[in-house]
DNA sequence: CACAAATACATGTACATACACCTAAATATT
DNA sequence: AATATTTAGGTGTATGTACATGTATTTGTG
């Protein structure tokens, strides 16, 4: 769908401003298309995030700010995340042994077997419902890249 | 900044995977440099988009659903976001005279020259900002709308 | 070593999202 | 016309975001 229709406006200013809610639309587009497949799991879009974040490191632990540092929105706020991992016993949480600051978090066998279960099915549904080559993604992630360059 | 360096992760199983998260990210970055501009007057990204809707059909009022449709997040809760600008006094809602159901919204005086303001600011940080040419930016549009064709 | 500064995380608040549900009003059906 | 259905928008709840603040612990400095 054009954008266009999307939010039924005609009115850009630039292609740079279009270009803008276009990634704003598409960000929701995709969050949304996820959503609907963990909704069923009990699991939000975060939940899942950190959920893989923590996988990723299994067998080893993760302190908070690590996680915190592979989130791709910067002010979630992990230990509340993490609370409601914790209650549904996917991940769990202690007190390092060696800076009792930290508190470090795993996920749990649940949490692994949910993770997968839950991936056979997101990423097919992922591949099938994005219409775009492998190119035509490395060329979107450049020109996204590059958008960010004043970062 | 590579999305590698921004979430510190390596792992991406397809270019269309890391596209995916690219896309989240930017939007993300964007949604926050906006942010900031808007913090200074007291508004919200969404309360900043709904004042942008509002004074796109000014003098012409509109319902809730009318300002839902062009929402870049479709499952804003409209009236709670009117709830906030109505207590700033930048929009007035009334009952319309045709359909007693509908809630009719019109922005403010007020609030069309705050938004004046905010625009004068943010516009330039905006294209100063993104580091992409017109041509470029054209070119993520049409890729984004070719990844959302499935819609 | 004592104390100031920094760090790690938890927690509180305002606002937003996602979604279910409710009421009033308009429209459709018989 | 009477009743059922649909529609518009408000409201409740759980979760998340953004940010400020609090508390415990560690680190840096004289």
């Amino acid at each position: 769908m054009k954008l266009e229709q999307a939010i039924q406006s005609e009115k850009f200013e630039t292609q740079v401003q279009k270009a803008g809610l276009n990634v704003l639309y598409t960000a929701w587009w995709l969050k949304t298309l996820v959503s609907k497949e963990l909704k069923v799991f009990g699991l939000t879009h975060e939940q899942y995030n950190v959920l893989r974040i923590l996988k990723g490191k299994y067998p080893e632990v993760m302190c908070v700010r690590d996680i915190g540092n592979r989130m791709i929105e910067k002010n979630s706020n992990v230990p509340r995340i993490i609370d409601r991992l914790e209650l549904k016993k996917f991940a769990e949480r202690s007190t390092s042994l060696v800076d009792k600051r930290e508190t470090v978090i795993t996920i749990t066998e649940t949490g692994i077997k949910t993770l997968n279960l839950v991936s056979k099915k997101i990423q097919p549904m992922f591949l099938n419902t994005i219409s775009l080559s492998e190119e035509e993604a490395l060329e979107l992630s450049q020109l996204l890249e590059k958008m960010r360059q004043k970062e």
